[in-house]
Order: structure tokens, then sequence, then C-alpha cells
DNA sequence: TATGAATGAGCTTTCATTCAT
DNA sequence: CATGAATGAAAGCTCATTCAT
């Protein structure tokens, strides 16, 4: 513990021969206290990457939110956006987790098709981070998913759900039978994701407040209108 | 040598988060020569921010792109904020110029109905940087739109003119009659806006390229489905 | 000049979409203020690298003995690479200018040649920063000179005033014939070059210290020995 | 939590430099496995050091290489510094025990040194490790190297060799009489060493590539040239 | 003998903005 | 109207080393 002079001549990776990043395996730690410590960083990064963006989330304030030493966060996850990629298939594995639970393969299928519109808008509402976490990765061109093959896998099976609902639907004679499963899904996600992602924007632009309680209730209540109203069965054609 | 703070944390987060100065008005008077190096800054300050987002945007590359030099940007805007007000400011204007074209009062309601929802998917679709500008409007909470008296004064008469023509089909018997103008508004943008600024992750989860041409004529097909579905009275009520 | 707070919502280069580097055209100011500071700081960086390699070498100390700011020595050179390039460059052209000045097309051969191994000999003693220079150009593998189209511009008419050295000398029968400029060049600088370089590891291992003024003499003759004896004309042939 | 005063400016720099500490002979007893891993690490230094110099070398990127763990590199050499010693003093050894072999004081002088020129280029050029190792210490102001005496004992004996032949071959009329035999020594290993050093920076000014198998056969040639021409008898004073 | 977790200091580089001319 | 020079603060990332087990 004597007092002691380093040297510890360092000298940055830039210079050197070419060699390889030490990635560490991306950051497995065996120990629970270090599981423990990643998962604390994992929620911090969550939330300030939610809040920030991408490029504006400081690695200082994640690890300061999570207790840690910044040290630690390039320890588990090696780079800023190895973090962000991490966070974001967490996200995306927590509501595909969540939608398993609507069981759309049960139940009237009008009936069905509510929750799952429930849901989605429940979904967005309550979990505003998952939105701006997408619209980072969007304005960085999927930079990040790109490179990850657990998040597609994810959505197969969610959209055959989907595809399933409608069939039932439509042999029961309560939906339309040329509906696509992607399109559909994105809409239902579109009708709800908009309003709230763009709340700031369209709240100043049509000069009131949008997120009142009651507000939202009236927006969910159109949302099922639109989707329901579009699901019926055609008399005729339209378009 | 002023004394000076500078908190240089950027984005919106903390809550009792000093506001950057919008000092706005300052608008000098220049003269014509001048006035052509400011539209080349507001455009060049366009490409910037829709492509990098307000805090990935950078004040030398956009005066580089303008030709300019970077104290002439701060000479005609008088921060990096107020340049992305006036970009904001211009680009709501270009669009609700755009919209006072498609004469919604005139021709059958139906028919003008899918002009507007056409225009609305194609003027996304050609002006992806109208969509990461409002994104990161968004991200920073409206701080900067809050500011702007002249964007709100630009919507009144646009919700209003789709008001009528919800009431001419209505009268006409060919739209339901329950329907807000500002949620339909609301609904038409969603439904393409969520597709196209979220088209690199929905992409990415999907598994397929959604920005070919095919699947974007899909697209506007499927949407103008579900709004003239929702539109078609009601037999019963559904929800 | 008031108090302000500025929000400045900085965002490092990292994450946005890939932009080239506003490279400054390798800082080319006008000013003959900042023509001088620029010059400081090349010197500065001499030394630095010389002193510490271009790992070892630390920008700010650069910056701190140029009485600079950091940001400065990005402004005239774009990174600590370029930097080096530059200091390299710099030694190269004074090395080479300084030869210009031995006439080594003049007077006597063998006393034009006894001009060179001096002059070759006395700039590395003096310049041990040249030395030090090569070295860590050498230990990254010529990253940087590899990239420079000055410098090799510099040999060509050097290697050729050796020629002609060597054909005076060979016609005056005072040379062998047989001799390549390139590699004699190489010789004079090598074994001139190895003993200074080497300076600390051969005093280790031969314990005495081979920088007294007198053991630097006897090193000089030796030099001029091997070299005037290997030019010797052959009576018969050796290898 | 001990008081602690880092400089962590590396290099050997500013004159009152610290140095670090060195603490030899800490040399732990180690059962088979652990001098076996011992020896890995060593192996591993040595490459690193080679490739990257002392600076740029990274005891986590030693580490991985011997297969060990970061830790155990500590355990069994102290620090960063005491490593880099070790493996000099093995570089070291190894060369001057395999220069053991040649036999110096057997057969013909002149073909005993075209032996020994033989084997210095030889050594160096398949080798070049031990080049960088030499360059940093250098670079280092030999700051292992003065600690170490085992080094030094090594060379005594070296020396005396290369007296002998000299001597030899002065009685037998083939060498010349003024020769010192560390000159002599410094001058082929200078002969070689500058050029296999110097390949970059050579190939660069030179504009080809001085490693290709010709040209290395061409210095060879050179340098025997050389060392042969200038231990010719003289017939009359030359410098 | 071995390992995962942790640390604090320091590195290069970048940024929005302003001064002096 | 226009420009080059200058700045302080901070960002992401890396380093050699040690603690706890």
């Amino acid at each position: 513990m004597a007092t002691r002079i380093q040297l510890g001549n360092g000298q940055p990776a830039r210079s050197p021969a070419p060699r390889p990043r030490l990635r560490r395996g991306a950051g497995r730690p065996t120990g629970a206290a270090g599981e423990q410590l990643r998962r604390r960083i994992l929620e911090a990064a969550s939330a300030e990457f939610a809040r920030s963006g991408l490029g504006g989330a400081r690695v200082e304030r994640i690890a300061a939110q999570a207790g840690a030493n910044v040290r630690m966060l390039y320890y588990y996850f090696s780079s800023k956006d190895d973090l962000f990629l991490a966070v974001l298939e967490r996200a995306y594995a927590t509501i595909r987790e969540a939608e398993k639970a609507l069981a759309l393969d049960k139940g009237e299928p009008q009936e069905a098709m509510r929750r799952l519109v429930r849901f989605t808008w429940g979904y967005y509402f309550s979990h505003p981070e998952f939105i701006t976490l997408l619209n980072s990765e969007n304005l960085h061109q999927g930079r990040h998913l790109e490179r990850s093959a657990r998040v597609s896998q994810l959505h197969a099976p969610f959209l055959e759900m989907i595809g399933r609902l409608l069939e039932r639907g439509a042999r029961a004679g309560v939906f339309r039978h040329d509906v696509d499963p992607m399109q559909l899904y994105i809409s239902i996600s579109g009708l709800g994701y908009f309003y709230l992602s763009n709340r700031y924007t369209l709240s100043a632009i049509f000069k009131r407040n949008l997120m009142t309680r009651e507000r939202c209730d009236v927006r969910l209540a159109h949302i099922m209108d639109v989707v329901l109203g579009y699901l019926r069965p055609q008399r005729s054609s339209l378009s």
C-alpha cells in the first residue's frame, strides 16, 4: 500500500500494427454477481438511449445510473453500438414475449383482434422507450439490427399467429378475405405508434395536448374503429 | 472572457433542463446576395438534419455543403437550434402549401379522399427528410416547435378542409357520420409514416426489403383499403 | 457577456450515417500568424515524436510545447497520424536539402566520398530525433510514408548524385567498378545509424559508454576506413 | 486504497522520469505445469513486443495469445516492464548461443569471417522480432537492460572470439592489422540491421521493395564485399 | 495455481461557438 | 458581408494493474 509511481507507458490502440480488437466474446460472464451488473447496465442503457437517442446517450450517464464504472460497460459490452444492439434485442424480445400471452388462437376472432389492437396501443403507450429506440435505429438505417440474427427469428411465428387469426375470422364470415398479415400488423402498429411517437409535433400543430387520459382513450377507440371497420367483409369493391 | 456555464450534454434529458436560447426575430434584413446564401444554408441544413438528426448534424458540414463559412451560419441563424427551427418551419409550410392544391372541396368525396391518401403517402415517400426532421423534434420533445407561432396557424384551415370533405361524404351517404377530422388525418398519416419511417427495422424483422417499388405500391393500396374501408357507412356498431 | 447556459447537444461523430470526415485540405492557412503557429506545432511534434515514438507521443504535450490549444493541432493537421507524416516529410526534406550542399560533383572523388561519409555520420549524430522518427515509422511498417508522394521524389536525384561520384572515382582509378549507389548509401548510413540508434543496448552489452566524444571519433574513423577500404580497386576477386 | 500517483504518460521522456520498478529476482519457483505456462507467456510477449513495441504491446493480447489470464502474467512476471526485460534477456541469450556454433576459431580466417557475416545477416533476417525488440529498448534509453547483469556477461567471450579470429587472419596476412573487434562487429551488424530494420522507409524512399528474395541476396553479397574488402591488408594508408 | 470482476487515470478526437480582422 | 484562427469542455474508449475468491 505504499505510494507508488507508475509509468504505465500507455499508448492508444491506434498506432501499432493492425491487430484484431480483443472482443470479449460479447462479454459473457459466468458469475452471478457479474450477471447482475450486466443487467443493471442494460437497463440503464435502455433508459438513456430512450431518453436521448443513440447519439445523444452518454456512456458515463449509463454507467452512473447502473452504479458502475464506465470501464465495466466496455467489459460486458464491447462498445456503445454493441450495447445499443443488446438493448434493442431485449426490447423486441420483451414485446414479442408479451404478445404470446394474447392467445390470439382462442376466443371469438373479432374479440381476439380487439385484444391485439388494445395490446399494441397499450404497449407503445406504456413503453415510450421502445418507440424512441426504434426511431434511433431507423435514423441509423438499421445498422445494428441488421447484424442481429436473433431478432428476425422472433417475428416469423408472430406473423403466422396473426395469419391464423385472419383465416379464422374470414372463415367465420366476420373478416374480409384479402388481408395480408404483415400489412395489417404494420397498420395496427402505425395507427398507434405515429400518434405516440409524434405526440409533441402533433400537439404543437393542432394546438392541443394529445396526451391527456381522455384523448388517449379517444384515440384507442378510433384505432379500434379503423381496424375493425376495415376488416368488415366487403359488400362491394371499394378502392 | 465572460463566465460561461456549459452543460454540453445535449438532448432533452433532465427535467429542469436549461433551454437553449432561441432568439427569434433576430432575422437580419439582408440584401439579395445575402438572401441567396441564407437559402443555401437552409437547404444544406435540411439535408444534414435529415440525415443525422439534430444531435448528429454538424454545423461545419452544413456550412461546407452550403459553400459558406461556419461563421455565416451563425450570422444568419443565431444558433444550431434556431437553424433547426427554421428548417422545421419551412418543412411544414411546404407540405401544407402542397396540400392546398388538392382541392378537397371539389369532386366526388371518395375520389377526393383517395387524392388525400395518395398525396400523403407520396409526400412522405418522396420527402424522407421530413420524417427524420419530425422524429428529431419529437425526440427533443417538441422543444423548438413550441416556440413557433407560425406553424400552428397553418393547420387550422387544413383540418377544416378535411372536416368539410367528411361532411360532404356523410351527406352523400358514402362516409360514416362519426369521423373526427384530426383522428382521421392522424390515421392517414400514421399508416404511411410508420411504414416509411421504420423501413429499416421493419425490413430487418420481417426479413424482406420493404422499399422495393412493388411493395410500396402494395402498401399504398393497403392504406387506401384501410381508410376507405373504415369510412364505409356502418350497418351495425362495431367496437 | 452575461452568464449563459448552453446545451450544445453535442453528439460524437461515431453514431450517425457515415459521412466523409471534413478534412481541412491538409490545413492550409493563409494568414501569417497561422503559419507561425503551424510551424511551432510541427517543431514541438518533431521533438515529442522523437522522444517517445509515435505511440508514446502525447498530443497534449505537443500542443503545450507549441504554446497552443490541442484543438489547433487538429485544426492544422487533421490527426495525430497526419501530423506524424508531416514531421517525417519535413525531416527527410531537411536532410536531403543539407546533402545538396555537399557538392559531391566537385573535388577529388575520394575527398568527396569522405565528405559524404562525414556528413552522414554527423547528421545522424546531431539529429537523434531523425533516427527515432525513422524507427517509429518502421515499427509501423511504413504506413505513413507510403501515402507520401513528396518523399520519394527527393531521393532519385540523390542516388544519381552518388552514382556520378562513383563513376568519377572509377574512371580515376581510385574506386572499384562494381558498386551500386543505393547499396553503398545504405551501407554508409547503416554503419553510423546502427551505432547511434542502438547506443543504449550496445553500451549495455559491451559495458562501456559508446557516446563519449572520443569513442564517437573512433567510430567515425572506423566507418571511414570501412567505406574507403571497401571502395579500393580490387586486385583479385574476394567474395 | 493506497495513495497512488500515476504518470501514465509512458515513454522515456522527462529526465527525472520515475523509473518503473523492476522487482527482479522475484522469480517464483514453479512446478512443471507452471513452467510451461510461463514459457508460453514469454513467447507470446516476444511476438507482441516485436509487433507493436513496448508501448504498443497490450498485456491482454499477450495473455490471450498465451492462452492465459492477464492475472497470470502478473503472477509470473511482476509487471509489463519486467516481462519486457525477460523477453530481451532471452533474445540475447538465444543469438549468442547460436553464435557459439560458428566455431570461428576453426577453419580458414576468411572463410570463418564469411560464416560470421552470413550468420549475422541471416539471424536478423529470420528474427525480425529481435530487431524490433532492440529498437524498443533503445527508444526507452536502455532502461531495462541497464538492470540486467546477465546480458553483459554474454558478450565478453563473444568479442574475444572475434578478436582471436582477427589475429589469426592478420598473422596469416589476409586481414589488415588495425581492426578493433567491437567496431568490426558493430559494422557487420549495422550493415545488415539497418537494411532490415529500415526496410519500410528505405523501400518507400527508393521506390522499390527491398525485401524480395533476390534483393536480399544482393544485399548479403554487398555486405560480404564491404567487410572483406575492408579487411584486405592495406597497401597504403587511406583515411 | 488460477480466474472473473473491477478501477481510475488518461488518451485521441470532436463539438458548437466566438474573437479579431 | 465575410473569413481564418481560436477555445474549453466533454465524449468514447483503452490501459496496466489489482481485488476477491
